[in-house]
RNA sequence: GGCGCGUUGGUCAAGCGGCUAAGACACCGCCCUUUCACGGCGGUAACAUGGGUUCGAUUCCCAUACGCGUCACCA
């Protein structure tokens, strides 16, 4: 065996510095757990000053999923979620994707078997597929230990006839093993319920498993997070590690991201991924926001805080606050937290998102778009709310006349009537058409008519929208449609309410 | 089935032996107001169950129930 290359390998490992990674496979999208697995190790390694590297997990050729690392690159890019190494830009402890490291895990799996922690395994799928059966749901877990048997004299043998094998590690058959896990705490598992798991397959890749511990610690992985799913096989970890005589970096599993209480969110359910909720109109900040907070939360004096920004959470995370069990993805929350954002987004920018949905909704190019912007910045929960409310200014809808009763204005059919043939003179006389004036205007027509001024402008806005709920009133609605369309579309509520 | 893990209001959650058990979403009411929204104020609503330990348990321990995960040459 070569020790220089072994040593070689260790020299290259960054020391003395918090170092995290995310590792998808590239088998499909980003969804919104992934999302949070890659925020929180992402934050661990920001809250430190420590580097965020990214790998790709592609051993299983069978899953390969062409242009998933794309959807991985543009996700993490647009939630700001930055990487120090990784297969686009390198770093020190390259390559970056685990089947151009295919080398690496058969030398230290030999490097096992050497030290007898591991072994060839000639069995077949058939004996396989038949201890399975023989178990059928017992309490006989797994593989039943058969060539660990073997001898050197049989190994040969089968090795020379060129019986495809795998490499097995050996679990102790007695005493138990204690895994450590940050969020959970330790763990302790009975050796003997332990399976004597594959490291590398038949094809000469490794298994997720036996990747893990040797990539996470050739990279210099002192944090790795994630989901519980791999809590269960953690344990098996320790001892290879100790096998090697690695340091144990610290593990962090989170409960997954449920779409209600007994299913995780999932493609196959039709939950949305991470693109999807941009494409519904959310907006990135406000998603990464409340993405961090399922499963985590502030504690000591921001416990009470729930909007931060990604440099916020970078200071204030810490891996105390994640929480053991699993969270609901709530859709109403995100969009209170995404209705927050629109509302707190300066204005010019607050229009420039808004533009193309009230493009779609408004077509008449007369009208001022970004007049219109600033109505519905407080009345949305995503872009995708903008249309439906705007859409009158591009055409009267025909509306009923019932729209004219309301019982808190006092207003019904008749005194609307009066109230839009009173107001038609007054606004036909402006000949400076602007928000002050229109108002000024309506305003002292009530106060003539001795009346309250919901009883002009309730009618004017019905009658200038078509609409019982607008954004905006009487006065902004006029303003933007402008003199010769407002006072059209009053006519029209006069004669609708003569009929 | 074995093993592991979890369980505070409908949802996210704080709590880490002593509290009238925070806060947020949603919901309801009031105020503001030319509608709606925003904003302000207030309200309804929770420690899964049973045993221990303790002067005292949401908090510690053990059962039970329910849920989740895992028992692959998938990650």
């Amino acid at each position: 065996m070569n020790k220089q290359w072994f040593n070689e390998m260790e020299a290259r490992i960054p020391k003395g510095r918090v170092r995290t990674r995310f590792a998808p496979s590239p088998t499909g999208y980003m969804h919104v757990g992934n999302l949070r697995t890659a925020l929180y190790t992402w934050l661990i390694a920001r809250h430190s000053g420590g580097d965020f590297i990214l790998r790709i997990e592609d051993t299983d050729q069978e899953r390969f999923v062409e242009g998933a690392t794309d959807v991985i690159y543009a996700t993490l890019r647009k939630c700001g979620l930055n990487w120090d190494e990784g297969p686009d830009v390198g770093g020190p402890v390259g390559p970056y994707v685990q089947t151009q490291r295919r080398d690496f895990y058969g030398k230290y799996a030999a490097l096992l078997v050497e030290q007898g922690v591991a072994y060839r395994c000639f069995c077949d799928k058939e004996r396989l597929e038949a201890l399975h059966a023989a178990a059928d749901g017992k309490n006989v877990g797994g593989y039943d230990g058969h060539c660990r048997r073997l001898t050197q004299a049989e190994i040969n043998e089968k090795l020379t006839a060129g019986i495809p094998y795998v490499i097995r590690q050996k679990i102790p058959e007695t005493g138990t093993t204690t895994f450590h896990d940050a969020v959970f705490g330790d763990i302790t598992v009975e050796n003997e319920t332990l399976d004597d798991q594959i490291l590398i397959k038949s094809d000469g890749l490794p298994t997720y498993n036996f990747a893990n511990v040797i990539d996470d610690h050739l990279m210099g992985i002192t944090h790795v997070v994630r989901g519980s799913e791999y809590l269960s096989s953690a344990p098996k970890y320790n001892l290879l590690y100790q096998a090697f005589g690695w340091e144990v970096p610290t593990y962090i599993h989170c409960s997954p991201v449920m779409r209600d209480s007994h299913n995780k969110m999932s493609k196959r359910h039709g939950d949305p991924s991470y693109e999807d909720l941009l494409a519904m109109g959310f907006l990135s900040p406000a998603v990464v926001n409340y993405v961090a907070l399922l499963g985590w939360s502030p504690r000591g004096e921001d416990c009470e805080q729930e909007f931060f920004t990604l440099d916020e959470l970078a200071k204030v995370f810490d891996i105390g606050g994640i929480s053991k069990s699993p969270a609901i993805f709530d859709l109403e929350k995100l969009k209170y937290f995404n209705a927050n954002y629109l509302r707190t987004l300066p204005p010019d920018e607050f229009f420039a998102g808004a533009e193309p949905y009230l493009k779609a909704a408004v077509k008449n190019p007369e009208l001022d778009l970004s007049l219109i912007a600033p109505l519905v910045q407080s009345r949305c929960d995503t872009w995708e709310d903008i249309a439906p409310q705007v859409d009158f200014f591009d055409t009267l809808p025909d509306y009923s006349t019932e729209l004219y009763i309301h019982k808190k204005m006092k207003t019904n059919q008749e005194n609307s009537l009066a109230a839009l043939q009173a107001a038609l003179p007054v606004l036909e006389a402006l000949d400076h058409w602007a928000s002050s004036g229109i108002h000024d205007a309506l305003i002292n027509l009530a106060a003539q008519l001795e009346v309250k001024n919901g009883r002009i402008m309730w009618p004017v806005r019905v009658a200038v929208s078509g609409k019982a709920v607008t954004p905006g009133g009487a006065v902004e609605i006029c303003s933007i449609l402008g003199k010769e369309e407002s006072l059209r579309r009053i006519r029209t509520g006069i004669e609708k309410l003569q009929k």
